[in-house]
DNA sequence: CTGAAAGCGCTAACAG
DNA sequence: CTGTTAGCGCTTTCAG
């Protein structure tokens, strides 16, 4: 490949200086003469110079780069995700390592012990680790959680009660008076607040509520819910996720039922699917894109050296995108 | 964070051996004692040791990372390569540097101006870059290219000829006689494949060929290539991706024409979508996460040392999944 | 503002 | 098999 790289000292002999007034040129332009550092930067481009990153890092024990680590880059949720940390680290100069769990605190744990040493800083996506493993990595590096509450650590996450709330009254307002929420995975974190904030809404909104589940966060786990729900039916289903909303719309399309005329469905998410979907998908879009962008961003403003004085978790909006899936309970045939 | 973290000089002090004893007996075991380096392990362990992976790189010149290029890690398509990518890292013990180009070559220049020193192999999973810019990169370091072929370059790509004379076969058995292609962006190398393919297939399938377009390769394309193919219909269409084929479905279902009675549509990529949209879309499925994961192995023997000798494309066979948007000519009513 | 010199933590010869 | 001695390329005091 290539011969060996041109250094700081090629550069400054050919410059006439010595080595550290074009390490200074480059890391600390203010610190020498202009002209010297014009000078330089022009002998450095024509030999095409490149800092070593490996031995600036050695010296400044900072790499410039940040660890994203995720459950599965396969779902389209944390591949959002993961585009919204891109953008944000790439911005800030930044490279991101990004790893995949695999659903797997095992993993995660290997993984962040490979790479914890590499980077400035750890976005933990979806973190499957214990609190007190999580608090760990963050003794170590700057780490912020995405989506989780882990005492004392900055967080960012979506306002998934609100969410909730918010598919709670579209459906009211329909005239719905039951509801019923088809639970994902208990260890998954949104899933407790979105049935808590569901339950909380009862009395307000005048509807009873019913839990199926959990039930795996696929199209199957959908299909299985809505033979559940079948042996207690209600006028209106809110799924754990799109997927789950899927496959129980197919589920109930299949024993001869119609979507919404005789239930209507709110998934979660707004994948791409929800829109291709017959008939489209009201679903709770959560902004994954700034979920991943803010997370870095905090990362960084921690590396920086911010204090954690803002342990406060930053809470993003959800917003309900209405499509054919839902409609007035009177629309029963 | 971190207090001062544990040296070799520490483990070294402790165990009572000298520090290249230490460094020998995690890089190079068997050059050491079978005991003394039993003991190292323990009081490295005892001390929460973790070497220094910067001051490795430094004298090695080796970073046990690779850097993956791609033009879009929101497409399904791209997510999949990554996953697969990363799977392959992680296996041999490598990083993944995940950089997303937005589909502009001038990014992805920048980009790799700044992580190609800190990887020791590059994959470029959808480079927008000139053929003597990405032989540029080769120079420095190990390269591997998807999808695409430059000069000399070592290169995995998917069988897209085969796939899409697959799908003419398909149609054909079917009673087509007509086929409309609708084509993608340009600049995409599998889009000229495709529809050369298409095109070689013609006298030895008997049938005549059309092309549309290029179009956006999203839905809106689709659709507006429904516009573009009603002035001259022909009963089965295949389309540049999934996403194209599912607006063209819909477009042609606002015209009021059903598929596959009125038009047979086949897609590419078998995304999520094909499967949950009415009809369930036929198409060509690639495999992306086997590309990614052949994709950095490949770069993985490079950088271990393998002669350029396989200067031969890698080809990934694809499979032609069959869904209810496909049907005989003869079931027009 | 610039030069000289001392490391950052690890690996790689070279002796023994 | 183990210890000693130089660096890897860059940053950072410390003088001047």
């Amino acid at each position: 490949m290539a011969d060996r790289p041109t250094t700081i000292y090629d550069v400054a002999r050919a410059a006439g200086v010595a080595p550290s007034t074009v390490s200074r040129a480059f890391s600390r332009p203010g610190r020498v003469n202009a002209e010297t550092a014009e000078r330089i930067r022009t002998v450095a481009a024509e030999l095409g110079y490149r800092a070593n990153p490996q031995a600036r890092a050695l010296s400044t024990r900072t790499t410039s780069m940040i660890a994203v680590l995720l459950a599965d880059i396969g779902n389209p949720v944390f591949s959002e995700v993961a585009r919204g940390a891109e953008e944000a680290a790439a911005e800030a100069g930044y490279a991101m390592v990004l790893a995949d769990t695999r659903e797997s605190a095992g993993r995660e744990r290997e993984l962040l012990d490979k790479i914890l040493q590499s980077v400035d800083g750890v976005l933990l996506a979806s973190s499957r680790m214990s609190d007190t493993a999580v608090r760990q990595v963050a003794k170590v590096k700057p780490t912020v959680v995405l989506n989780r509450e882990v005492g004392g650590l900055p967080s960012v996450m979506v306002d998934h009660g609100r969410g909730m709330r918010r598919a709670a009254e579209h459906l009211a307002a329909l005239g719905h008076k039951q509801v019923t929420y088809l639970a994902g995975p208990e260890a998954a974190w949104p899933d407790g607040v979105r049935w808590r904030a569901l339950r909380d809404a009862r009395t307000e909104l005048g509807i009873t509520v019913r839990r199926v589940g959990p039930v795996a966060p696929t199209l199957n786990g959908g299909v299985r819910a809505a033979a559940a729900w079948a042996a207690h039916p209600t006028s209106a289903v809110v799924a754990y996720n799109d997927l789950v909303a899927i496959g129980f719309m197919r589920g109930v399309q299949t024993m001869g039922k119609e979507v919404p005329q005789d239930v209507s469905v709110i998934g979660f998410d707004n994948t791409p699917s929800a829109e291709i979907v017959t008939p489209g998908l009201t679903t709770v879009a959560a902004p994954q894109r700034a979920l991943g962008s803010r997370g870095v961003r905090h990362v960084l403003a921690f590396v920086g050296g911010a204090r954690s004085s803002s342990t406060e978790p930053l809470l993003l909006p959800t917003k309900l995108v209405t499509r054919a899936s839902t409609g007035p309970v009177a629309g029963r045939s």
